[in-house]
DNA sequence: TAAACCACGGGGTAACAAAT
DNA sequence: ATTTGTTACCCCGTGGTTTA
């Protein structure tokens, strides 16, 4: 599909704001999950030029911390603590935080699992991108363009030897009721969060989307459901509830 | 029709301030 | 010193909206 790009964006390489953005992005649940690392801390690391790239994040020390205000032992070490955890995210989530103009989740998720190791696809050339089913001539023009910019290679090699990890780890498909199934939540569970039980779906071969349609094979409801439960009835679309959901993962 | 995006209320936690 | 209260910041999770 094409689109028009209508975004403006500064031109200036070293644009402090877009550095803003990179880092939040990098930092965020969707990408490295660390926590504690907000708009405000992001804004002050950058203005006091502790962090100059996403890989700095890597090389702050305590006292780098004191310095932001509001940030005293207990936040620090709750911050040091979720960037040391930050390190063994899944490859993913990792191509995924590195901002890569038009690698959103779902190429990022593509790519790790096509090249197994950040080191591979670093090398990819443009036609071995290409090959792959759903990344087209845009995507892969961006990545080449991307890891051919130095500063871009430092701030790899940096994480590298921060001790990131780099491979996609082997995972055996397992067999399960949610193999191949498409499956919308709606309402809270009482056991999992939203996010954690659509992990769970995925790991197992589902597909957790966000919208019930004719295609959704089955809605799982919580406390409090809202109009997706409506929609599930009018389309006539299987409903079950968290302890028929719980079954499901458990059984074979 | 499918999926990503967005706004916003709720709640937790840590820093800070005041009161005991 | 200890406690109690307040504020700021951030994360979470939702439903609904927007987009193509």
């Amino acid at each position: 599909e094409k689109k028009e790009e209508v975004a403006y964006r500064c031109v200036n390489p070293n644009c402090p704001a877009q550095l803003e953005r990179l880092v939040l992005h990098f930092g965020s649940k969707q990408a490295m999950d660390i926590e504690g690392l907000g708009e405000s801390a992001v804004g002050e690391l950058v203005r006091l030029k502790l962090v100059n790239n996403i890989a700095d994040i890597y090389l702050l020390k305590q006292e780098d911390l004191t310095k932001l205000p509001l940030y005293k032992e207990k936040k620090i070490q709750n911050l040091l603590q979720a960037i040391e955890k930050s390190k063994s995210r899944p490859l993913w989530r990792l191509i995924y935080g590195l901002g890569i103009r038009h690698v959103g989740e779902k190429a990022a998720f593509t790519l790790a699992k096509e090249f197994r190791a950040l080191d591979k696809l670093l090398q990819a050339k443009k036609e071995d991108l290409e090959r792959i089913p759903e990344i087209g001539p845009v995507i892969a023009e961006s990545i080449v363009r991307y890891f051919s910019q130095k500063e871009n290679l430092k701030v790899i090699e940096t994480l590298r030897k921060a001790g990131l990890n780099f491979e996609e780890e082997e995972k055996g498909v397992k067999q399960s009721a949610f193999l191949g199934k498409k499956i919308v939540f709606t309402g809270e569970l009482k056991k999992y969060s939203r996010s954690e039980a659509e992990e769970l779906v995925r790991s197992l071969g589902g597909f957790a989307l966000s919208s019930v349609t004719k295609q959704t094979d089955f809605v799982v409801v919580g406390e409090n459901p809202g109009s997706k439960l409506d929609k599930a009835k009018k389309l006539g679309i299987k409903i079950i509830n968290e302890e028929e959901f719980l079954e499901m993962l458990s059984s074979k």
